[in-house]
DNA sequence: CGCTCGGTTGATGAATTTCAACAGTAGTGG
DNA sequence: CCACTACTGTTGAAATTCATCAACCGAGCG
């Protein structure tokens, strides 16, 4: 049941069963992470990619002060470092950011399934570009949207996200994150998050206690932070004609 | 001869000769783009993607006010839309921002092309991964540089891929780019742009003149916009040793 | 000539950072 | 139980960056 959560939520790139047991054969060990630890640096050479099975993971680029930048937040279900399998050498850091469990998948054990089952090569081709896609709406975010839009996006697509996981109801869910991370995020100062935090709280538009967020009205949330799930790729339209892909 | 840019200065993930007379062969059409045209919009379904052979391409998002943010750029040799073909849907737009000469290929030529040579795939796969890292170059640029970082670090970037493209000495390139573009690019508003390149310029830092970019000294660029090429993968570093992945 | 488009400049104000200090909370050891 | 420490959140004041608004310039072109 390691990663019943992967590509759950995708009816065109679900895994089959079959394929979801490959995957699974191919976890090579599952272990427990500490909190706040950098678990892969950038530049560093991959033989092995990690699946999030419990937890939250993130993954930064640091200026020359030492200032970070993240560019990924990843949940439960989550492949995280997916992508240093094509890429071989890697970009950026991966960190965890609380206690994590994760499920290790050695990079000549992917090569061999996606070898005997070759409709599997293109669903996690798929998963690598939403995560390219969450870039774009995060490109959108700090390019386009002022301090109160970016942190009120960002908790609207952790919502989105941690809803599609199970882990959220809509309105409440838990998020190891402190206001520094916000900020790491949003591009902003540790400072002026808390001021866009205690505004959101006074308008009614979201707590953030203690770890945990509750979000009393998505939608109005959502107009402020101009959010628009579609880039998460949860579901197809219905009635959108599949296109020609023959992996589809 | 149309896609002999495409993948070229990767030596791992280079095409055979074989593969790229199948991608050429796989071209349905060639046209020429009239310039400032939107092409793809998001939420379409798309059954081909763009190559582009000569031009300049761009992809956006716009906020509801349509302000725009650019979230990618593209020059001759790049497939400006690959990831439609694993996404189907695609969640931003797509446009020319010079005349452009571009080649369609049908997703359903991809499929058969990828069924049929079995080491492609995964070089198309890497091709959008390159991007995604593009796009996580660009979180940094917004997140955590100033206005002169961000318009430096975009034309480091730019000098860097026109150069591998062949479109730049290293120096001095053709760039089909207003100062609004640049400041859709940046996050920035086109008056601050300008101010940007006057202090550029006043520093002998860059020139931007009637679509041509010269810049004197690309190190101290470099190091005012925090540049390393490093997530470009255009070649492997030498003696580092290979990942496990079986198409490398 | 007058139009349009892209670039340029100045004045002003708002948003955000910076620097600095302090508060609350939990853990730890005496 | 208290003192001490560490960490996260909170607040204030001042400085800075950047956006906004408005005007003008200069080249290209009908």
């Amino acid at each position: 049941m390691v990663m019943e959560r992967f590509l759950k939520n995708n009816r065109r790139h679900g895994l089959t069963q079959e394929e979801r047991k490959a995957l699974e054969g191919a976890v090579s060990e599952i272990k427990t992470l500490a909190p706040r630890k950098t678990i892969v640096r950038a530049r560093e050479t991959l033989h092995q990619s990690i699946f999030l099975v419990d937890g939250t993971m993130s993954r930064y680029i640091d200026d020359t002060n030492g200032v970070r930048q993240f560019v990924s937040i990843h949940f439960a279900g989550d492949f995280v470092d997916l992508h240093a399998y094509p890429l071989g050498v890697i970009d950026h850091d991966v960190a965890t950011t609380t206690e994590a469990t994760v499920a290790i998948i050695p990079h000549t054990s992917l090569g061999a399934i996606i070898r005997d089952l070759p409709e599997i090569g293109p669903k996690l081709w798929f998963a690598t570009l939403v995560d390219a896609a969450i870039h774009r709406a995060w490109l959108f975010r700090l390019g386009r949207l002022d301090a109160v839009g970016r942190v009120a996006h960002f908790l609207c697509e952790t919502n989105a996200r941690l809803m599609s996981a199970g882990l959220s109801d809509g309105h409440r869910f838990a998020l190891g994150l402190r206001q520094t991370d916000l900020a790491e995020i949003c591009g902003l100062t540790t400072v002026h998050v808390n001021r866009v935090m205690r505004r959101l709280r006074e308008d009614g538009l979201c707590e953030f206690r203690s770890s945990w967020v509750h979000i009393p009205d998505p939608a109005r949330l959502a107009a402020i932070g101009q959010f628009d799930p579609q880039y998460l790729y949860f579901v197809e339209d219905a009635g959108v004609e599949q296109s020609a892909c023959p992996w589809g």
